[in-house]
DNA sequence: TTGTAAGCGTTATCAG
DNA sequence: CTGATAACGCTTACAA
């Protein structure tokens, strides 16, 4: 491994003008550059990234932190930031924050303290209050969850009016006795898209029902049985709004048992290929990795502009077949 | 960002000794031990990394490089190995290389550059001889795919009898016409499930025809052309053996236009649920994953120990229903 | 235009 | 048991 002094004894310069051509600097003779740049390319010469980010105090690493990189929605995240990352010369480094807030914390704490450029989180807490002494160091962007306790750039979607939406739409087809499904209340997003549901029902004087509610859906066996619930009530519901895509694919082998009219927030790979076939509220997990791994970059070129902004992504209503399930006849229009 | 330095200063020591408490150095006096252990948390010090792996020469980081992180299969191996490395005090570095062999070299050499611990590949391209001069240097482990052009640990599931016991289930079903379809011959994988697709069809006596090859069928566009093909055929098959994830994915539009017999290479989410539901042969991508990480960890601790190994894991079929479609009725049991 | 010297924070070496 | 010093490879000030 070639060194920069090897570089320079060998074109017969100082070590300071080797990093000179090699930075682009352009008070450098040519002549001087040009057998500067021979000799770097005889001795296949590649700069030391650790030195170089020791003592710049910079990684050159954007870390991104998400619940789960299996799921694709984070993912797609993931590889919309690497590709703008990569294209401006950086690299990703990345964590699952899984939905343990004990956890995150500490994953947390271990990626800041790798002197990362800046962080890009999709927190699982409630409170990121204690990234507070971090975010006025490095550049810390949020994704997809708002964050609580903190002042930060923020990149979310439509999650009330999607929700809305899709509560709406299934009222539209005339279903009154609406359902909730899955979700942790603690969560930003499953809050909106659950204030999103109420207001729908208010907004067409349908009352809201503690009953048709049913959090705990995130898993095959959770799902039936919050559907066999909601078969056994007194009234039970004839549709159901599916607050993100893991409930959603969970309730999916219950749909057979249980016809329920379904719109679900989250677009998810074969919704269309299920029976029947899924009506969901698409977001964009791609535009949202890209716009925050933008502003993460434009943050770590400029650290003086440190403002807050909130940039919500709509979102929109692909119709399939599922709204139409148990369909009571009395569409709206 | 209280550096070794201050600290050393606070508890009247030099920094040598700060540094001997921190990393467990049993050549310090109990009482000076203490004192420090208080100053270090008065101070709350933490050792700058890049500082210790620039003077140590090593990042602490694990390349992992694979395909596509969007795919199921993969973003499983890089949860296994996030976990296993986080357990050992390392952390991950991700890229994805695309299905480009161009991208490739260039991303692992930009990945290479950063003075990686180890690296972990699923490659894309045909030849990894060009990472012999990085493999001699740092420990580079294969998996799912093995290396060409290059010796290294290697961990990869059993593609031939995989691909030998779908096809021959096929056959077990009465079907005499089975197509493959799918994949980048290019590819290990695919190149060794030919293989097995051929010896069960020589197996059975039954002629290999080249007809019944579709090699593009990664989106469904692509998938429904084939099938489309297939069905034109003067004696058209009746069965087909999807030779990994994307293409069976793809391909589940056109069966209800060309009901099928189907077995895939590679489970998925909702294989269960579309209809016909789809046989597959099972992969364990976590397994997978935690052996190379495993292995990387161990070969990182003991660079000594420089052996290639080859571990083939075992796959198995799970029977679904789309293996029973246009079946002909001549079973073999 | 080019070079010299100093130092980023940590740890290995060698004294004491 | 503890400390001074040097060194890792690079870049920033400051000179020349």
């Amino acid at each position: 491994m070639a060194t920069i002094r090897d570089v320079a004894a060998a074109a017969g310069v100082s070590a300071k003008t080797v990093s000179r051509v090699f930075n682009g600097d352009l008070h450098v003779r040519p002549e001087t550059r040009a057998r500067v740049e021979t000799t770097i390319r005889e001795l296949s010469y590649v700069p030391n990234v650790l030195a170089t980010s020791f003592r710049s105090g910079r990684s050159g690493v954007i870390g991104i932190a998400i619940p789960d990189i299996v799921d694709p929605f984070f993912a797609s995240i993931v590889r919309a930031v690497e590709d703008v990352a990569l294209a401006r010369g950086m690299s990703i480094m990345v964590a699952n924050l899984g939905d343990d807030p004990e956890r995150e914390h500490q994953i947390l704490e271990w990626m800041l303290s790798r002197q990362l450029s800046g962080l890009i989180v999709a927190p699982t807490s409630d409170d990121q209050g204690s990234l507070a002494a971090w975010a006025d160091r490095i550049p810390v962007v949020f994704i997809d969850r708002a964050p609580r306790g903190l002042a930060a750039d923020t990149f979310i979607q439509d999650d009330f009016c999607g929700a809305f939406d899709a509560t709406m739409h299934l009222i539209g087809h005339g279903h009154r006795r609406v359902a909730f499904l899955g979700g942790r209340l603690a969560l930003p997003t499953i809050a909106a898209r659950f204030e999103g549901y109420r207001s729908a029902l208010d907004e067409s004087a349908i009352g809201f029902d503690d009953e048709l509610t049913a959090l705990d859906a995130s898993t095959r066996e959770s799902a039936a049985a919050a559907l066999d619930r909601f078969a056994g009530l007194a009234v039970p519901p004839t549709a159901v709004f599916s607050s993100n895509a893991v409930s959603t694919i969970a309730m999916i082998p219950s749909l057979g048992e249980h016809p329920l009219g379904l719109v679900a927030f989250g677009d998810f790979p074969l919704a269309d290929m299920v029976s029947p076939s899924i009506s969901v509220i698409e977001q964009d997990p791609i535009e949202l990795g890209r716009l925050a791994a933008a502003r993460i970059l434009d943050r770590i070129e400029s650290p003086g502009a440190a403002f807050d902004s909130r940039t919500v992504l709509d979102v929109r209503l692909i119709e399939r077949m599922s709204c139409q399930q148990f369909d009571t006849g009395t569409a709206a229009e």
